[in-house]
DNA sequence: CGCTAAACGGATGGGGTCGTCCATTTACGC
DNA sequence: GCGTAAATGGACGACCCCATCCGTTTAGCG
């Protein structure tokens, strides 16, 4: 059913709220303080958004899609190894730009069936990004896509501190990070986390 | 002046629940939820530790010192760099074993006089460690000190989700950095983030 | 054994967030 | 204009945590 043009207008006005909210004080944000923001009352919020999730989803669905686009980009890209590596990149970079953003692409939400989906293909996509880049000898062979979850975790943690300390930290990090995922000079590994991309659910809740 | 015996032995109480509070839900834990786990009440604890971070303090001073006695190991070792690697290992295994003691360590108390000196201790013991695998051209020339803080950080992030996965994945990590950290087929890096770790201070308060 | 100071712990007030309820206001079709 | 249903937002009760207060209990000395 239509929105009425004045509710209409609110709900964007909370959306912008949100975002900005999210991205600076992390996804913890009381509502009351995004209502604020948006210059709307609580109840609005609530009767637009019933719960938190449903609101973090919204938010955010624009985000997993560049999400998204960014691993159709690495596909895209001849060299599969530089595909991979700029994919990697981008996303840290997007993780350490907003706050909220990490904290919604770790924690998850099963039941936002907009995010399962755009997640499952995102998964596809990074097992044929990570693939290539073996195929074509340039990704070390002991590489798990659960190394990609362990680098996205490993990054959200260093990424703490004033806006330019977190980027610096994430940045140096990754290259740490690329460096020992190139097939050249591999050296053995402990077995590899019984991590996958799903498992995100679990983890990183509390 | 002295406690009285049943003091004495609640003070222990508190501090061995505090311990075990703090290693399993983290420094956020409820004062309550500890006083109850003492079997004590909220009056004692608050007597016995006017401040949460005064119980903090008590509790981990013994795994400070540990910590310290590990930099310590790193010196005495004859082979440089099997020293530095080892004392990652080991600080990164405490950090992922006791969630409290992670917490404590990058969070950190510029008024707890025994932190300080200890910290202070340790850094200088690592900056020897760090100096003296270089020279033995084990360590490439363009680590930074402060790429222990991002290690440690980043092994925060990484150790999450159940204790076994946690563990894997703490692992791995640390054996994809160290494998970066080796001076042979060092590549460039972005410049270290101006973090000491002194700055740890400001950083993970949240 | 009895007394007193030390220690105890439950109750309490203050602050904060969550999510709902309801009296009031507003859009918009007629 | 006007009436109605939709939309609004502040107030409210429930819950949780912090930290203090105070009436009660207990250790340990003489």
């Amino acid at each position: 059913m239509e929105l009425r043009a004045d509710a209409r207008h609110n709900r964007e006005r909370i959306l912008d709220a949100a975002r900005e909210a999210f991205a600076t004080r992390g996804l913890d944000v009381p509502m009351a303080a995004v209502a604020r923001r948006a210059g709307v009352g609580v109840a609005t919020l609530y009767r637009r958004f019933p719960s938190r999730e449903s609101l973090i989803t919204e938010v955010f669905g624009d985000e997993l899609a560049t999400c998204a686009s960014v691993v159709d980009e690495a596909l895209a890209d001849p060299d599969p190894w530089r595909g991979f590596r700029v994919m990697v990149e981008k996303v840290c970079a997007m993780q350490v730009a907003d706050r909220g953003f990490t904290e919604a692409f770790l924690t998850a939400f099963p039941e936002a069936v907009d995010f399962e989906r755009t997640r499952a293909r995102a998964e596809r996509g990074l097992a044929e990004v990570v693939a290539r880049a073996k195929a074509a000898g340039r990704l070390r062979a002991d590489f798990a896509p659960a190394d990609l979850v362990l680098l996205l975790k490993a990054n959200c943690g260093a990424a703490t501190g004033s806006p330019e300390e977190a980027a610096a930290a994430s940045r140096r990090l990754v290259a740490y990070l690329l460096q020992s995922f190139r097939a050249e000079h591999a050296e053995p590994l402990p077995p590899a986390p019984p991590l996958t991309l799903g498992h995100l659910h679990a983890t990183a809740t509390r």
